[in-house]
DNA sequence: TAAAAATACTCCATAGGTATTTTAT
DNA sequence: ATAAAATACCTATGGAGTATTTTTA
């Protein structure tokens, strides 16, 4: 599981579908598709339910939306305290 | 930034030299300095000094450190959470 | 001068893009 | 019937390995 996985997921998850999440990650709904299609294989768990107008999480992709959000936060701080312009 | 950079800046931290760190990283020495270059590149900060016999954090390969731990841990804690065996 | 880091290269896996098909309301 | 997901395919980037050279205490 890597960190543009969780940016992939959370995309998905917050859009609601795989075709309106591509446009926020500037990629193409296959690949969305089939990098959250990988991330439920390596992990063995489904995170969404797929229907004709979308996606819906299952409650594990509910569990995962919440670490997901730390993880890219945490991320987020990290880039921060790596600032050059920063002092260490 | 990705997870495996920090896998692979973690074990060079703690292994005090590339050549040590890639035996634990399961790759080669030449990997563990491409990547911890292009690292250094993206965040446009040093993390180490070289020197003969090893390497030698700076202040801001100290401060990654701290958050590369954060971040590893997390992801442990994701990945926990995500067992399938695990309850959602 | 010796141990470790950097560089140059080759190879292959995988991420990204295009086009099409399948599914579900 | 239509919007969205899945699949098939191609391409190219970049990560991994081998061999060698450079650096520094």
């Amino acid at each position: 599981m890597e960190i543009k996985d969780l940016r992939y997921f959370v995309a998905a998850y917050e859009a609601q579908g795989f075709a309106r999440a591509c446009v926020a990650l500037n990629t193409v709904q296959s690949n969305v598709s089939l990098r959250i299609k990988e991330l439920e294989d390596v992990l063995g768990v489904s995170l969404f339910v797929r229907h004709s107008r979308g996606i819906r999480p299952t409650a594990k992709g509910d569990v995962l939306y919440l670490y997901a959000k730390r993880v890219l936060e945490l991320m987020d701080e990290t880039h921060q305290a790596m600032s050059p312009e920063k002092a260490a």
